[in-house]
DNA sequence: GTTATTTATTAACATACATCAATTTTTAAG
DNA sequence: CTTAAAAATTGATGTATGTTAATAAATAAC
């Protein structure tokens, strides 16, 4: 077995044999990042759909006033890219950085297709894969619009219990749309009412 | 000619003439809706997938407190439809509701499917309309995490001048996440200073 | 272990936006 | 055209969250 966790995690979901799928990554790149490291800067073209083996990353805009808004958290067995940059050949709008050293497979915009000639349901589970995003997207579209700060705190860490215990507080106030400050009011409130 | 604004759609995307499209929608459905009538209801399952021909949809959420938080418009040329619904199986969480009359072609979800069995680009387009809106819903995130409600409705106004014309005020703020009398007081504002 | 640096907390105050209620304007119905 | 209903505006007031700044706690560097 190769260890890697993207053939573990391809495997699983296309009922392949590990066997079958290692011969194609034989030649797959892997790219280290120190924590800290970028991916990806504002304004560049991103080249590459990356699958995170190992560590966490965040993607992120800074806006007019300098401030640094998370839009996403990638870790272990999700991918990561922009796929603006990527598949529409446009400049990034954000910034992809390693918050953990990381361990990524690098891979070439063809390699859905390139796969997917081998394997038919790869195409099935990657369409399946982006319906998913689009849901969480859509999901968090609506909690921003609906709910308070508080309620997507706990909902957050109802849902990320392991991000919550690897990032500091501050990037989770960013990726809730609040400042560190209010963050931790929130969390004393809730420390006294229960 | 069929008239379809699909068939034409799919003709300028695909890069297939019309007259090899038009068989492939001679059976297919049109669902036709008056103002106010729903096109799906919370907690109901969404059975297909839906393109509108003509007319304007709202999808929305229903919070708590029974506001409701438009996620999407849906004009002619878009497709629609509660794809967590649709592809996962689940109860909706949205309404989609008609806000003109509307004429919809109906499709089942294995549509796409067939489809690029006969037209194998449209897999890819299919892939590439899924990719525009996960771009669609991200730069929103950002927006709704890094600017105010202000830069948000000049956003909107610059980005969808016709649905701006199509449904009234308090839709918009809505969509912007804020009320109708807040909305008022910032187009007030901007009359003002410019 | 001590010091330096980063991160989190707390307080005082400011602001954007919400809420409630009254009024005006617009649209629809008879 | 007149009246009723819906939508938009406006004012007074409330609240959640932001800002600035100081302090405390945690983490990293030496």
């Amino acid at each position: 077995m190769s260890g890697l966790k993207l053939i573990q995690f391809l495997s699983e979901h296309l009922h392949i044999d590990e066997d079958k799928l290692c011969p194609f990554f034989e030649n797959s790149k892997i790219k280290r990042l120190k924590k800290e490291d970028y991916l990806l800067r504002k304004n560049e073209a991103c080249k590459h759909l990356f699958f995170v083996e190992k560590g966490l990353l965040k993607q992120y805009s800074i806006d007019a006033k300098g401030k640094e808004h998370i839009l996403l958290f990638a870790s272990e067995g999700w991918w990561i890219a922009d796929r603006e940059s990527l598949y529409f050949n446009q400049k990034s709008r954000y910034y992809i950085q390693a918050i953990e050293d990381c361990e990524l497979m690098v891979f070439d915009t063809n390699f859905i297709e390139t796969l997917s000639h081998t394997f038919p349901s790869f195409n099935q589970f990657n369409v399946n894969a982006l319906h998913k995003h689009i849901r969480h997207l859509q999901i968090r579209i609506d909690m921003l619009l609906s709910t308070s700060a508080k309620e997507r705190y706990l909902d957050f860490i109802e849902n990320y219990p392991n991000i919550m215990l690897r990032v500091p507080q501050s990037m989770i106030a960013s990726y809730l749309g609040i400042t560190p400050e209010s963050l931790s009011r929130i969390r004393n409130d809730l420390a006294k009412k229960g």
